[in-house]
DNA sequence: TACGCTTTTTGCAGCGCTGCAAAGCAAAGC
DNA sequence: GCTTTGCTTTGCAGCGCTGCAAAAAGCGTA
């Protein structure tokens, strides 16, 4: 494998310095019409390519960003990195993603013994597993951008939606359609589980705002959002003497798994089980029948959270920490409201 | 923000130079037992962690692969990814994922135009826009693994299952149930679509064994492999005079359209259109009804492609590029089997 | 022609680490 | 006592690039 060219080789070439080579390369300004010239032509007869290991050396930073999620495979996720590593490229950053699997030392290894620091100038992190004081023992000089669970303790930025209120409309949707017994799947109800938690609440404020007591039999904790768990739950609920007409499931997935076992034990949604999930996955508008959901706005959380880390990486006194909220709006479906002829 | 320790602010500590520090801190061997321990106790002092920029741009190599895939929300690429990325970590390694969106430039940029080179050192690389001619002309310094499309051409590793066995596997289970028009939606007769062809082949050759000539107005084309194209697809079928009594479908994400399309015309799966997918995804474990798929093993495609990567990152002479082969297998659900607990 | 000012170019000193080869040193052999 | 052998430790020269500050070159004006 030959030698790679180097800056001081094109330099060389073109008989000027190697920093005006770098200052042509970089597109600094001052350089004159001529001399950009000789060298532009220098570099492309050697092929030049700048080191990118140097260059991050010799700046202190790397150009990357970290996204870490607990898990990949969790449509929410993927379709937001989708974003996310759309919004960044147009920065000029790579994503570097890694899964946690809601491991706490492994969090935490993120985001604060700082091994792999260096390796990326910010964190875009979605937690699961620590809670708000590991979080705050962080390394402080990491810009950061947590997304979903825990709130902002003014030093870094928060970016969701608002849980309480969409949690609230969507149970309010199922109390407005004559719904009695309604169950919610979800809650987590231990330090972890704040975004659940806020959930639960919405739940709660929808039923006191329309003179309803909840029953809390039928509120249901899990200990993940997926399939599996909504499956699970739902059996318990439909072996409950007094079953459930309606629940909010807080995810699609939860839903999904859900409604499987609904339909699976010979009834009908919504006739017998009205459903609603969050966060407009696509297996939502596609399952049979179609998913009722909060659909966040998931362009804007991505692009808000690459924004404000950015902001973060390039300003020398860090901005405070900001509590973020997109927009979302409940979207009707199948699951709450009978098929229609085609698919949407 | 105060300066970073350096291994000579610890080399100083300690009494030693930087290169020992070095040394015990990349646990060489041939260190003292005494000089270990008191450089342990001054990185402890100090809170030394190790500039990965630096150690990078001495050793000329990043410690991080890149998995370029075309799209990240597509559960196939996303369950495999988790597994990429929990491999990979055990071998020291972080993983750098970017996604493509099957656009032949940017596919182009990452494997031949080197501008990134260096800041992985191998690609495990899914490509979906650039042909085999393409593929051909890229940086070959470059230690690649290709999974899915595209067989080796003997100077890179492609890693995937046998798509025509399976194929075939699955038309003849349609066959052999019964059915006689049978459907195929995902073929893609051009360049790129290799992985499709195959497909379509085994499809032809299930008929072939069976005596069947397969009606060609049954074979549709589609443009990607997701729900949207599954379901429009679908909706053209329908529309046919005779339309199939089954189909196969070259993704499960193309299944799970393709069944909403029938299920909400009003028809019944498996009864009315026996479906078959590919992939063995979550959604079709959970969907209603639950797909028959191929299953390829996930697990060991992602192990394969990581070690045969590693193996060729660590080697200097460049290993012979292999096409390797994972085990796969048909796995019968309710699309082509019937509902299990309580039929409706 | 000289002077002050602006624009362009340059030289050099790192960034913090590792590869290499030589130096130091202790135990073993003659 | 002196050389040989084998393990430890060291010094130094980069890796290829950019920040900084100073030098050089233009340029308009006196």
């Amino acid at each position: 494998m030959r030698r790679e060219v180097t800056l001081r080789d094109v330099a060389e070439l073109a008989g000027v310095s190697s920093r005006t080579v770098s200052n042509v390369v970089n597109g600094y300004a001052n350089v004159t019409e001529r001399t950009r010239e000789r060298v532009q032509r220098a570099v492309e007869q050697l092929g030049y390519r700048p080191n990118v290991l140097a260059r991050n050396l010799a700046q202190g930073r790397s150009g990357q960003i970290a996204v870490v999620v607990p898990y990949l495979d969790t449509p929410y996720f993927s379709e937001l990195l989708q974003s996310v590593i759309r919004t960044a490229r147009v920065s000029g950053y790579n994503v570097l993603i890694d899964q946690t699997d809601g491991d706490p030392e492994h969090e935490r290894a993120f985001i604060a013994d700082g091994s792999r620091r260096l390796l990326f100038d910010g964190v875009i992190f979605s937690p699961l597993g620590l809670d708000q004081q590991a979080l705050a023992s962080r390394d402080h000089n990491l810009p950061l951008v947590v997304l979903g669970e825990r709130s902002s303790d003014g030093s870094f930025d928060h970016v969701g939606i608002d849980d309480v209120a969409a949690s609230r409309q969507a149970t309010e949707h199922l109390i407005d359609m004559g719904r009695k017994r309604i169950a919610a799947i979800g809650d987590q109800p231990y330090a972890t589980g704040e975004a659940a938690q806020r959930r639960t609440r919405g739940f709660r404020e929808a039923h006191a705002a329309r003179g309803i007591t909840p029953r809390e039999d039928l509120i249901i904790s899990t200990p993940r959002f997926n399939r599996p768990d909504g499956a699970h739950a739902m059996e318990h609920l439909l072996s409950l003497a007094e079953p459930p007409d309606a629940v909010f499931c807080y995810s699609d997935l939860v839903a999904l798994g859900a409604i499987r076992t609904i339909v699976s034990r010979g009834l009908r949604v919504p006739e017998d089980v009205a459903v609603v999930g969050y966060d407009d996955i696509e297996d939502g508008r596609f399952s049979n029948p179609t998913v009722t959901t909060i659909s966040p706005d998931k362009e804007m959380i991505a692009a808000t959270a690459v924004e404000r880390l950015l902001l973060r990486i390039r300003s020398s006194t860090p901005p405070p920490g900001l509590e973020l909220c997109a927009p979302h709006r409940l979207i009707i479906r199948e699951s709450t409201a009978g098929r229609t002829p085609t698919a949407r």
